[in-house]
DNA sequence: TTGCTCCTCACGTCACGTGAGGTGGC
DNA sequence: TTGCTCCTCACGTCACGTGAGGTGGC
């Protein structure tokens, strides 16, 4: 008999979530409602909210769309959504499907991935723009330090 | 003699200015309100706004602060205070003052600027991550399509 | 004169922050 | 039993979005 996929031992509670990505429950919480957190659609009006590590991933993924591409959570809800249709095909491919069902499995995986790519090197670029500008600017500062020391000697 | 130091030709409208740095006109005034947009204390109740091409690289930068690093406005006002501090200095150096005071001046940029080429060093090391984790994934898919190719050629 | 962009309120929205009041598990 | 963390409303806040209604410059 095989397990239902989605079952994970989920023995983290919120907090202990919150805690270790970096964010307050609130949020979680947030994220929950807009449908950006699948799971734990059995949990009983009231009880604790339990987490898994597969969750924790999947929260992370979240935030470092959110963080570092600066995405808004309603462009996050899409990828996401395209996001689990990739892990249930992931699944699906464990399960031997067919080569043509795979190769579609692959067809719609790719563009995905490469899109997030793309956004990430573009990032790269400002951001070593950035980098390259305050370098510039500190060096200046060294430069004129030098010349009064060149000047007055301690 | 010598002009005010401040005054430029700020002869730019708010759209063209919004227009080109990709933000709306809404967004400007904001800054505007915060005070982070330090100039044209002496405009008219009702007139245009003007800025010339030192406002547009003082809100490049905010923007830059914004996006890039995830700061929030109350943040960046309490940078752009010094940055401000800074470029008043700045100011100040050319009009030749003691070697002392210039050594003041160099005191007080450099950690300012240093702080900032820490958090930008610090984001790209995590977007360096995000890079590495994405070009895996898509390794992994491209693995898989060649074993396909393999099993049943074209 | 006619558009066009600008102006100032002012309310709406997104992404949470922050208590209020109450229940549940080590 | 006592804290502690959790729960669900629900209002507040930050950073703008979005009209409403009116004025000003090429």
């Amino acid at each position: 008999m095989s397990e239902i996929p989605e079952t994970q031992d989920r023995t983290l509670r919120i907090g202990a979530v919150a805690n270790r990505l970096g964010v307050t429950t609130r949020t979680i919480r947030y994220y929950e409602e807009l449908g950006l957190l699948g799971g734990d659609s059995d949990r009983c009006k009231g009880a604790h909210r339990l987490y898994g590590e597969a969750d924790i991933a999947h929260l992370q993924e979240v935030l470092r769309l959110r963080d570092l591409l600066g995405l808004s959570l309603d462009a996050i809800v899409d990828l996401a959504a395209a996001e689990e249709a990739r892990a249930a095909l992931r699944d699906a491919w464990e399960s031997d499907p067919s080569d043509s069902e795979r190769l579609r499995i692959l067809d719609e995986a790719q563009p995905l991935v490469e899109r997030q790519l793309e956004m990430v090197r573009a990032r790269q670029k400002t951001l070593a723009q950035f980098a390259r500008e305050l370098t510039a600017r500190l060096q200046l500062v060294e430069e004129r330090r030098a010349e009064l020391s060149e000047k007055s000697p301690a």
